[in-house]
DNA sequence: GTGCTGTAGATTGTCGACAATGTACATCGT
DNA sequence: ACGATGTACATTGTCGACAATCTACAGCAC
């Protein structure tokens, strides 16, 4: 029997990738931030070989920004990105939960439930949010056999947090959040009622909302942040 | 034979990139074929960096899978990973035909019908077809202003591409050409008539054959190729 | 003051070399 | 014959250094 096994596929580019996309996804780092592979490579006690690999992979998933000879920024937050994005949602996640709603298990249901009444008790703690907020749109597609389809709404899920992230609490106010926990209950019923048609209409209504809710506080302001 | 040729672009790593891709799309490259750094640094005179980079985008586009420190391969094609495509061009391409059908130029249209009408001229010459189908193909998507979207629509359009490529000539008897021709037809015609249903239908009517044309030959022999 | 030019500094792009790791196969013991 | 073990070899992972390029700003002409 295997005694010793190694700790694997952790290469170092892959903790770099991981860091900065953290970084980036909470807020961290914010958009337009300049990101300098020396900075980064003494602050990690590397060589810049696995940070510019790690840079290229969010470069393609579009959460840095390379000029070429210039370097490397944190992708602005635009509001033609966030449409593009919710016109995207709006297409893909109805359909998901059409595909899935047979195969979500009643335990998972609960789960998600449980988290939510957990916002609702205390409505002031963000992670909490967070955290039901992950969980349902997690059951949105984690049953989706399609990986290609699923690989993208993750993507979108991680852009769609940073935004969110990047206003924080500002832009999410008791009402707002009232409001959200109505529209995941409504997604939830209907889930459990295998209700197809019933929670497109819900998780549709529910990215529309998302949508207003996120560029509300940004177009009164102007373009970027 | 030579594989990989040096393409003009702003950085190396462009060039490489450009070229390997090209050699999988176009299947001189075929499915499980290893790419090894060296030999391909060798072969275009510059050093392993801009190929690891070029490697790197290409295993995030899934054109190529890397296992870590072993090596990189050409992605396998599979029925699952031809069905997973299909059906999110099923779904993303109606959508699209229909926010932009308004926008095509007539003039667009005339060019996709004399590409069209040289390949029912004359059906052995595959070059045209392809150049045809690519023609259409473009149209759908040319207007989207969703850039997001149309990035995805444009890989998925490359990827089924390659599929088509690797089993080329065989798989694409005369009845098939004239059943695309005829498909292509339905959609030009739906679009000179901003007939946006039809246009919807007839499109997503070409994408389902088009999958069963794929899948064909392939569930014929087996798994992968 | 304004605009051009050139130079220094900073940063990325590319390179060759070494380290870490995996593979294939010969060797050994049974 | 068979499996375990060791040992080259091939290939990727990481590194430090140099080259190419861009930016900022000083110096100059007008």
């Amino acid at each position: 029997m295997k005694v010793f096994e190694r700790i694997t596929g952790s290469t170092i580019k892959e903790e770099v990738y991981t860091s900065i996309k953290d970084a980036i996804l909470n807020g961290k780092l914010r958009p337009e931030d300049t990101l300098v592979e020396m900075e980064i490579a003494r602050e990690m006690n590397i060589s810049r070989a696995p940070i510019r690999e790690a840079l290229n992979k969010l470069e393609q998933e579009q959460f840095v920004v390379n000029v070429p000879r210039k370097g490397y920024h944190v992708a602005p937050i635009t509001e033609k990105g966030i449409k593009e994005i919710y016109e995207t949602r709006l297409l893909m996640e109805p359909f998901a939960i059409r595909m899935t709603i047979e195969k979500i298990q009643l335990e998972e249901i609960l789960e998600v439930e449980k988290l939510i009444s957990e916002v609702t008790n205390n409505m002031t703690d963000y992670e909490k949010y967070i955290k039901a907020d992950k969980s349902l749109h997690g059951l949105l597609h984690k049953h989706l056999e399609n990986e290609y389809m699923k690989s993208i709404m993750v993507a979108m899920e991680e852009h769609s947090m940073r935004t969110r992230y990047s206003e924080s609490y500002e832009g999410l106010n008791k009402r707002d959040v009232l409001m959200i926990i109505e529209e995941h209950l409504e997604i939830i019923n209907a889930i459990k009622h295998r209700n197809a048609d019933e929670a497109a209409r819900a998780v549709y209504n529910h990215v529309a909302n998302g949508e207003k809710r996120t560029l509300n506080p940004i177009i009164s302001h102007g373009e970027d942040i």
